[in-house]
DNA sequence: ACGTCGACCTGTGGGC
DNA sequence: TGCCCACAGGTCGACG
């Protein structure tokens, strides 16, 4: 269950392993992994083909990396056979260089205009766009290691370092595909409607606030909203709440300026205390590109915990049914809002 | 336009 | 022992 700490940590690992890397062969095994790329698996793998996948961005829960390409697109005079290797991609042999950020640097919305390299391909940009869902996992692995038994697709490049990327996912609510991005802040289309997340620099506190302020609805869904706010998930929700003493049934009308900044304020020590509890063993190869390192020993003081006492006040925390999941609180520290049931 | 809610998936675990 | 169902939950499209 990937939210933004999780997906950030699979970015690091990313940009540390797969940036820079030209793609060999694309290999779906389960076309549902591709559904949101509509032209199909096979358009889907053309497109990657012989692109070279760019820096590692995140924007709330997606992943993407910009596609470049060592070669000409279409099929010029030159462009079969004769184009050199290793032109503008990671040289080959050599462990992709993770330039020119580094690898673990706080993650930004991309440049407005990025200058290009030379040997890119000059058309629209396009990026390799990846979403876990539930239970999706980015691994890199060593071209002979077992499929996995959820493996959907499988991603090889022209190097000489021996591994591949595979996109593994037991209830393929993920899914990878490819996408023009647009112009204005080379973010891929699908992620236009998606606001920018509460770690990222440009997240405008104060129009957040503002859209709080006019929606009529309650404060857990609109936390879960992708449109106001990207990377809070259903566990990071209940915590911040529970950390704010806020109600989820809260309506988002009734939040003052200061009730706003303080939840902010948890949401963001809350995801920074996942990303540094997961974050610290994610370079050791192979194994952590997934983002599942530290998310079991995560301590968390309200979600899943019903029974136990509040950390606070002792009173054991609840779990009421909630739009087809659960909320978690603490009846005491976190009073219902007193015209709803 | 805005808010709400069910469908999509599959593995796990508890209850009978 | 085996079967059934609740549950996990992010996203999108349908509906009001």
């Amino acid at each position: 269950m990937p939210e933004l700490p999780e997906v950030e940590v699979v970015r690091r690992g990313l940009a540390r392993w797969v940036s820079g890397r030209t793609v060999a062969e694309v290999d779906v095994a389960h076309p549902r992994a591709v559904r949101r790329h509509l032209a199909g698996a096979e358009d889907f793998a053309a497109r990657l083909k012989g692109a070279t996948l760019g820096e590692a961005h995140r924007r709330g829960k997606y992943l993407w990396l910009p596609l470049g390409s060592v070669r000409r697109t279409l099929a010029g005079p030159a462009a079969s056979g004769t184009a050199p290797r290793g032109v503008a991609g990671a040289p080959s042999g050599n462990p992709p260089e993770c330039a020119p950020a580094p690898c673990d640097a706080p993650h930004q919305t991309p440049r407005p205009i990025r200058p290009r390299s030379a040997g890119q391909t000059l058309g629209g940009e396009a990026a390799l766009l990846a979403h876990l869902g539930m239970s999706g996992q980015l691994l890199v692995q060593p071209h002979d290691a077992p499929a996995e038994t959820h493996l959907r697709i499988r991603i090889r490049f022209d190097d000489e370092l021996g591994t591949e990327l595979r996109f593994v996912d037991q209830r393929t609510f993920g899914g990878l595909s490819v996408h023009e991005s647009t112009p204005q802040d080379g973010v891929p289309v699908p992620l236009s409607h998606i606001a920018l997340d509460p770690l990222d620099a440009a997240f405008d506190e104060a129009a957040f606030h503002t859209a709080l302020r006019r929606r009529r609805t309650t404060v857990k869904r609109a936390l879960l909203d992708q449109s106001l706010i990207s990377g809070v998930g259903n566990i990071y929700a209940d915590e911040a709440l529970w950390r704010t003493r806020l109600h989820y049934e809260r309506p988002t009308a009734t939040l003052t300026r200061p009730v706003t900044a303080e939840l902010l304020t948890h949401i963001r020590e809350v995801m920074g205390d996942a990303l540094a509890a997961g974050g610290t063993s994610f370079d050791s190869l192979y194994v952590n590109v997934n983002g599942e390192s530290g998310y079991f020993d995560r301590s968390l003081d309200a979600y899943g915990r019903e029974g136990e006492p509040c950390a606070r006040c002792g009173t054991p925390i609840r779990r009421r049914p909630w739009m087809n999941r659960s909320s978690y609180y603490c009846p005491r520290c976190q009073r219902p809002p007193r015209a709803s049931s």
